[in-house]
DNA sequence: TCTGGGGTCCTAGGACCC
DNA sequence: TCTGGGGTCCTAGGACCC
């Protein structure tokens, strides 16, 4: 595909330049450099890595090369599409989309549930090549970052130069990406989706007005359904109009971002590259292929969840104190609880009971479950020194402190004992995988979840 | 043919304190 | 006997992103 587009250099609509730039010969396309007018103020790339999850597998099985690959879920278990190679995309099949309704549109389509440990290893090695072009980069996600390539920053290097650069050495690792670049954040989020894959898409300072107005509204990160439909309503429909609408009637829509948007609309939002990878909470769902009904199936998907979570706050020495699970009925309405703890914890032993109370303010007998979450939040810098969930004179005067009341606690409620089974059970799992280790309750639900795929910005740091 | 799983941020209301 | 307003913490829900 890149062969129609070897040696184009065109204009966008209105903006005063605007190229994309060739890839196929992008390690030297002789004197771009003369043709490139100089760049003057901030420049931001955003490096947004080409149908990731599915070029990693064709790279790791050539045979797949070619054709339609998806990756993602079980059609006939509620599953998604997580992503998917141009192959499949020819045929309609996008992101999100339910499984069934890929495989009838791609009934040949290769399927895969992913292979995540792979996808963080190849996102840290390209991480690691922006990174090694400056400190200035904002890892969004697995697959996204922002780079700060201000020329006062990057030896005065012409920003196209570096994105080119940065192209050509993602390649040799086997997969591509496309890159926008602009003044601001926005502007080259917007840019970088204009032309996929291998594309490079440039909005020269001056022209944002131009490049932006015409594009509807949903164009703009942090647009979404609802507040494309209050927009709509509002008689705004492209950017254009938004940048020039009435703050009180922005308001309306985005509340106390009103200014912030209206801002990102014209081009003008000067939200900066933030290295910022500070995590907020950790948490796992799983949705059912067939409705949970019994409270013992619930109980066991809300131990095996809760573990889970408990080994990733291990891993990443974190420990919370906000707990909260997530619902989702036959109907598909959600309901959440939390709870605030009296200590943080990441131990699953002490507060996967906890989890059991909670469930009886959403959930009584008769009542199908489709999907359930647990997740831990409120973590603080301090908090990440390790304390017991309860004091014993806590567990007494929630259970009572007699025979039967000391009975209903955990066997391993003795604090030194728990964490050297955590420990244990952590190492097995490191050194064998996942499946090594497992008790009864984790057995219950297997083979009834989706087997979907995900994008966790969280998981690969 | 029917919608996943991992996150972040905002809002609104109630409890509580002064 | 009834009453205020502001600040903070907590909880639930929802919009949005990849």
């Amino acid at each position: 595909m890149s062969a129609s587009r070897k040696g184009r250099i065109s204009r966008l609509a209105g903006a005063p330049m605007a190229y994309h730039v060739p890839m196929s010969k992008h390690a030297g396309i002789p004197g771009l450099e003369a043709l490139l007018p100089p760049w003057e103020g901030p420049a931001i790339l955003l490096v947004d890595l080409d149908a990731f999850f599915a070029s990693v597998e064709q790279l790791d099985h050539p045979g797949w090369r070619g054709k339609p690959v998806i990756v993602g879920g079980d059609a006939d278990k509620h599953g998604v599409v997580s992503t998917c190679s141009y192959e499949a995309r020819a045929f309609g099949v996008r992101s999100a989309m339910p499984a069934s309704m890929a495989q009838r549109l791609c009934p040949d389509a290769i399927w895969t549930h992913g292979h995540h440990d792979r996808y963080r290893q190849m996102s840290s090695a390209i991480m690691g090549i922006l990174r090694d072009e400056t400190p200035h980069v904002q890892q969004v996600s697995i697959d996204e970052a922002f780079v700060d390539v201000s020329p006062t920053r990057v030896n005065a290097e012409h920003p196209v130069l570096v994105a080119r650069r940065i192209q050509a050495r993602v390649e040799e690792l086997g997969v591509t990406c496309s890159i926008g670049v602009g003044t601001t954040k926005s502007v080259a989020k917007i840019a970088s989706d204009m032309d996929k894959p291998r594309g490079l898409t440039v909005c020269y300072p001056g022209g944002e007005a131009a490049f932006l107005g015409p594009l509807p509204v949903r164009d703009l990160s942090g647009v979404g359904p609802a507040a494309e439909a209050a927009l709509t309503a509002r008689g705004v429909r492209t950017l254009g109009e938004m940048a020039a609408a009435d703050e009180a009637l922005l308001r309306r829509v985005f509340g106390k971002n009103a200014a912030m948007m209206r801002a990102r609309a014209a081009g003008a939002d000067e939200s900066p590259v933030e290295v910022d990878d500070e995590v907020k909470s950790v948490s796992n769902e799983m949705t059912f292929a067939r409705d949970l009904t019994e409270r013992a199936d619930i109980e066991a998907a809300l131990a095996t969840m809760g573990a889970k979570v408990g080994r990733r706050l291990r891993r990443k020495g974190l420990a919370g104190r906000t707990l909260s699970i997530r619902i989702r009925y036959d109907d598909r309405t959600t309901r959440s609880v939390q709870r605030r703890l009296a200590h943080p914890t990441d131990d699953e032993l002490a507060y996967t009971p906890l989890l059991y109370e909670m469930l009886d303010e959403v959930w009584r007998p008769g009542i199908k479950v489709r999907l359930l979450g647990v997740g831990m939040a409120g973590f603080k810098p301090e908090d990440v020194v390790q304390e017991a969930l309860f004091t014993d004179e806590e567990l007494d005067a929630r259970e009572g402190g007699d025979e039967a009341g000391r009975a209903k606690r955990p066997a391993l409620k003795d604090e030194a004992r728990r964490r050297g089974l955590l420990a244990a059970t952590d190492a097995l799992k490191d050194k064998f995988g996942e499946g090594a280790v497992r008790f009864g309750h984790e057995l219950r639900n297997e083979s009834n979840t989706t087997g979907s795929s995900t994008k966790n910005p969280a998981d690969y740091k």
